[in-house]
DNA sequence: TGGCCGAATTGAAACGTTATAAATATGAGT
DNA sequence: ACTCATATTTATAACGTTTCAATTCGGCCA
């Protein structure tokens, strides 16, 4: 315990316990979670100067956070989170909102591994908040703003002109989408290039010989189904193709009802022959549905998908579909995130994923 | 603004700003955001009794008890939870270990989906902590134990004599798992009854006409692999059946591993017939080595699965299964934890949940 | 009149941290 | 010896809540 000028080690001011028996555990809170006082206490210093020790402020001499640093790891401090919260207002906490109404497989538990993959080590906690698509989606930010329940927000399922990512700007709250948007102002998001998946998803059916294309979209108000409709319409006016784009059913109507609205297509005059799949649930209605209707892919009509799922290559038979590989989308998110809490500015957190992988006809 | 007895609107003792412009929104800390002292200064009484009246005390009048409410709910105040915590040491969280190795498809967020539904309402959040199932389990539950980071814990994927639990046990701290272990001591849980899964698979395959069976097993220090062995090994037995455990594979060995397993056997001698799958993708994969080997379920060889996805029936050919609804699992976990927390005592608070439906040839 | 009681309310002290402003010591310059 | 800038450290006041130990008050009993 060697300090730079005078360790007021004699000093018999502090009061209480710090007479002959300074022992590791004698003070009255014996054994009880080491504060800074407790480091104060067995290191001669004040409360103030720990403090700033700990979060090594070069005001504070070099020898000194040695010192104390030393002392917090002995003693096995370590701050207080509500302490720290009261006091400086920042949370150490992100909070996800999570959608619970439509599922890519696994895409919850990919992202999840991601975002707190990237936090790792940080301090940080993920909060997770239920998201009802079909209610207010504002509640909870709103929530989360007044209250003050975290330092920064991920959500996922962006719409065009999002209210959350308007009200959020508005606040100059941190967060971070998945999914862009169309307003001016900027501000982080990870997307997946989902025009460019479209695009060559088209293509690829073309090759294989697909007349007639379709594909199942997302509700109009999310980004991804614009980006999604343009790559799609722009190839196939490219191939000179018939196509068409249902307007019954949705990437979020329950599979059930894209399952029987394939069937039905299917017993109409001039059914598709080449269907995009926006994801694993919309692929396997699709199949199931040709499969009931004594069809087989790739014997005349073609599949196309995007998998989020890495398990999905065990579906048998298998479909040509491309990568969006969720786990790093969240790790993507999380470490945006942080750097936009630390002040990075927003335009310069904005990523767009390419597709992994590219479409071949299935082996098996 | 009615007071009981002698409300001191009018002694000046409050100092500031009680004076005559004591207005909405006059104070010093205008735009900011109420506290009890905000109320306080509105109705005159003083922030130890507004904190009262807030709680309900019935020592305080009723009288003021309802000018209170009225006036915090009019203010919009919202307790500050990093002082309540900082103050009474309760956090309003509850942690849920998330493990990321293996999961039954949407199992995660079925799971939260429950999990959050039961807690809606009660001010708790849902923070996740990542699980390494590999790595040492115990280290982020001691990490919450040490620094109080939540009132209660969730956690699945339970070993027969868990750690986990052998800790949690020692400090008294309310938690509740997915599965149950062969401690002495109760605590509380939710579990599926996978024993009498096993058993009801068997004899459906039995029905069907299969002769050998399997069943692909978690590793042996889970407690439902104790379960299902029990469950599959006495309907065997009963009806004298040949049968298989392989100890090549588990349930968590990577996807492709038992598909190459399942195509190995299938080449060999006596391969099995009657396939017990524990979750979707063993199901998966076990279908897809089936396919590849040239032969369909159904057609002499059959399948009896636990599906936890409601997607899952979108698969074809279809495969008899039960069900396990792990959005209720969730909601009942969320559920026996709060009980848990609030001082019920843990042995009753222990759910054995039975299979959904019944297995039946599938129709498709 | 005075003392005592119960009901209602209150001041003040914590919880553990950080930020502000002030204090102290050191050494250099005059 | 005296001032002054510099380098360190410190006391103190918050942050918003809950709770302990008073305090106030009217009425009741002696």
């Amino acid at each position: 315990m060697a300090h730079s000028r005078t360790p007021p080690d004699d000093l018999p001011r502090a009061g209480s316990n710090s007479g002959p028996n300074a022992g590791p555990n004698a003070g009255p809170n014996a054994g009880r979670r080491p504060t800074l006082r407790t480091i104060a206490e067995h290191t001669g210093f004040a409360v103030a100067t720990v403090s700033r020790a700990l979060s090594d402020d070069p005001r504070i001499a070099k020898a000194t956070r040695q010192t104390v640093a030393k002392a917090a790891a002995e003693l096995g401090y370590v701050p207080d989170r509500a302490a720290q919260r009261l006091r400086t207002g920042r949370t150490k906490v992100i909070s996800l909102l999570l959608n619970h109404d439509h599922e890519f497989l696994g895409f919850t538990n990919e992202l999840l591994t991601g975002i707190t993959g990237a936090l790792r080590g940080t301090g940080y906690a993920v909060s997770v908040i239920p998201d009802y698509v079909g209610g207010d989606r504002l509640e909870q930010v709103r929530k989360i703003l007044q209250q003050n329940l975290a330092d920064g927000l991920v959500f996922t399922r962006t719409e065009s002109f999002d209210p959350r990512v308007r009200l959020l700007l508005e606040h100059a709250f941190p967060f971070v989408t998945h999914g862009r948007t169309e307003f001016s102002q900027p501000h982080a998001f990870v997307d997946f290039d989902n025009e460019r998946f479209a695009r060559e998803a088209v293509q690829y059916l073309v090759r294989q010989g697909a007349t007639r294309l379709t594909m199942i979209l997302p509700e109009s108000r999310f980004t991804f189904a614009q980006h999604l409709r343009y790559g799609f319409l722009s190839a196939v006016r490219e191939h000179g193709l018939a196509y068409e784009l249902p307007e019954e059913v949705t990437l979020d109507s329950p599979p059930g009802d894209v399952l029987d609205y394939v069937r039905r297509r299917q017993a109409q005059d001039k059914p598709p022959d080449g269907h995009v799949c926006v994801g694993e649930v919309a692929a396997m209605a699709t199949l199931a549905a040709l499969t009931d209707c004594g069809r087989r892919a790739g014997d005349g009509v073609y599949l196309a998908a995007k998998r989020a799922s890495p398990v999905f290559e065990l579906y048998r038979p298998q479909i040509a579909a491309q990568f969006e590989d969720v786990r790093d989308v969240g790790r993507l998110l999380g470490d945006l995130l942080l750097r936009r809490i630390s002040g990075e500015p927003a335009e310069k957190l904005q990523i767009v994923q390419a597709p992994l992988g590219s479409f071949k006809p299935p082996a098996i």
